[in-house]
This record gives C-alpha cells, structure tokens and sequence, in this order.
DNA sequence: CGGCTATAGTACGAACGGTACTATACAGAT
DNA sequence: ATCTGTATAGTACCGTTCGTACTATAGCCG
C-alpha cells in the first residue's frame, strides 16, 4: 500500500520500470517489453497488464497523455511520485519469497510418470533459452542503462539451463536403467 | 472448466490429490498436508486453499460430512467424479507453463545491486533446504504410495540446491574481483 | 476497395489473495 | 473450578487478478 491507498506489486514495478526504461509509453509498448524481458521470471497475464498504467495513474505514480493523431492512444510517463516509489523499491532489502507453479512437479506428486513430464519440460526449456538467447544478442551493447535488463536475461538463461540440464541427466540415467 | 462450470485448477488438483493419499479430511488437515509438500512447488495462500474443498464439493467432486463431536469440522472425501477427474488430469500430458514470480530478479533488472540480493536468497533456499530434508525424513518409509511424495521432495531438494551452489559460486567470483 | 491478418486492445464474472478478525481447544496456573 | 494464555482452526471482507471471449483499428495485397 501507498500512503493513498493504492497497492504497489511486483507488476506495478514491472510497469514503472519499463517506463524508466523506455521513456513516455503506450500499454502495448510496455506490454512487448514485457514480454521480451520481465515476463521470464515476473509472468503477467496481458488482461492484468493492460490494467496496471490506469491503476498508476489513478494513484498518481504515472501521467497519462494522449497521442497526437491515428489511435490517440494513451501515452504513460512518470510522476515523480512514482519515480520515487520505483527507487524507494530498488533500494529496498525487502524481498517477497520466490513464488513457483510447477504444475508437472504436481502431476509427479500426484503419482504420474515422470519421464513425460520431464521430456516436455526439456522441450518448453530449450524453446525458452532459445527465446532468451535472441533477446540477449538484441541488447548486446554496453549501454549501462540496460545492464540490469541484460543481467536479468543471463540470470534466466543460467536459471533455464541448469534445469534442462539436470532433467537431461535424469533422463539419461532413467534411459540406462529402464532399457537393461 | 468441468461440464459442470466448476473450473478445476491446480489448486483443485492439489486439494483432490491430498484427500487421495490421506483419505476423508478436513480443510486443515489438507493445509497441513499442503505446507509440507505441494506448497513447495505449487504455492497458495491458506484463505484461498480453505475456500477450495467447498467449490470442489459444490461442483460435485468432493462429498461432506459433519465431525461427529467436539468442533464438528466438514470432512471431505473423494466422489467417484472427483476421483475419475483426478485420474484424467494425472494421465493427460497437458502441462501448463510452468510460473515463476521472483521479485529478486524484477529488481536487479530494475538496475537494483544483485549482491544483496542474491545472499537473501541464498539464505532462503539455505533455509528451504533445510525444511525440506525434514519433511523427507519424515516420509522415509517405501510405501508406494508415497512415490510421488518422495519424488517431489527431492526434486524440491534438487532445484533449492541448484540455485543455492549458482548463487554462492557467483557471489564467490564477486567477492574474488570486487576485493582486488 | 474489400477482405485478410496482425496489431491493440476491452468486457465480464468467477476466482484469488492480503489483512484482519474470530472461535475453539487444551494446558497449566490459581 | 476457572482463568488465561497460546496454539489451533478457521471466516469476513473487498479490492485485485485472471481466463475466456469478444472488439476495434491499421496496414497490406490483390
């Protein structure tokens, strides 16, 4: 909660840090930034997305403007107050716990087979280190205001390697136990 | 969505997976249940989980009874509809994404210094290991039943661990450039 | 200039989640 | 016996979130 009332999530710093980011932007600008970065470890869905500028901005954390001709769509810069409310964030040690839905883990709980379930994961991995890998050589200068952007996609690439990897080895061990 | 209307999550699942392994329960001892396994991997908060057993048995998936004495809590067990829909969910292949919400990487994205908070997580997954060697522990016996239990376990044991080494390793090779 | 496809959203209602509060049981002290 | 503290076992409230479905605008190709 602000002191006006307005609760400030993970996604809300989502928002206002790609505004930080990209400079005064349209929802759907902020929504393909999104998706090409934070989405990868703070998932949105895009109804929840569209709605966070208009909750900012109702709590005076975002400007709205509208656009000059064609869709005169909405245009969202920062107010100071949010440009505030985004560095007393950062700075902040506070850390909500990671959160995870794993739904194959849970099917496994569940007593399913395994090596399905791991096989698709290794498949959804690899598209996604893919994915990351392209977005990582996009942003390949050394531009510092984009080294946390850069730091974040390595983070994800080691975090979705390492998950392939150790479910590869699974896999290969069960492949040498299972086909004796 | 069911063809009734109730739309089965994997909360749901959860819920319906529990009262498999324990038989006839009541909400808290799901929730019990839950804090020591599933929620590792497929967290709820505990308002949403109470409320779950009612929506499962208005849409026909769990039946109730009344405690016989003292607080004559609702015990909840499987319908033979509850149970074919657990078993379709657990053979179905369908998987979805898996979903990560880590407010730790939002902010080193957001420009935030990492070295702080990579050793607030280090002592959250030190601390997550720790409960988990517990519960393993406790679940040591080779009861099949318990398959899936065990087996989730250690893959929560596995991933905690992985990220605990790949953060100490890197905090490791700050420590050795940044004191140079 | 009509239809196709990609882009850029909105509407709606059920489900979810955070904060705060409530209620019951039981153990030990008085 | 009863008080009182603490762990247990929840519920109430209400704004937020989410999934499904639908809508609307822009550019492009024939």
């Amino acid at each position: 909660m602000s002191e006006n009332g307005t609760r400030l999530t993970g996604t809300s710093f989502a928002v206002l840090t790609l505004i930080e980011l990209l400079g005064p932007s349209t929802p759907y600008d902020l929504k393909q930034a999104l998706e090409r970065s934070i989405a990868n470890f703070w998932m949105v869905p895009h109804t929840t997305f569209y709605a966070e500028p208009t909750r900012l901005a109702e709590g005076g954390f975002l400007s709205e403007q509208q656009e000059a001709g064609g869709r005169r769509r909405k245009i969202y810069s920062l107010t100071d107050e949010g440009r505030s409310a985004l560095e007393r964030w950062r700075a902040s040690p506070e850390l909500s716990p990671p959160q995870l839905r794993e739904e194959g883990v849970l099917k496994i709980f569940a007593g399913a087979d395994p090596l399905p379930i791991f096989r698709a994961r290794c498949d959804w991995h690899r598209a996604k280190l893919a994915e990351l890998e392209g977005y990582l050589e996009a942003v390949s200068g050394d531009d510092p205001a984009w080294d946390g952007v850069r730091a974040s996609l390595q983070v994800g690439v080691a975090y979705n390697r390492m998950l392939l990897e150790a479910m590869e080895r699974f896999l290969e061990s069960q492949a040498a136990t299972g086909s004796s």
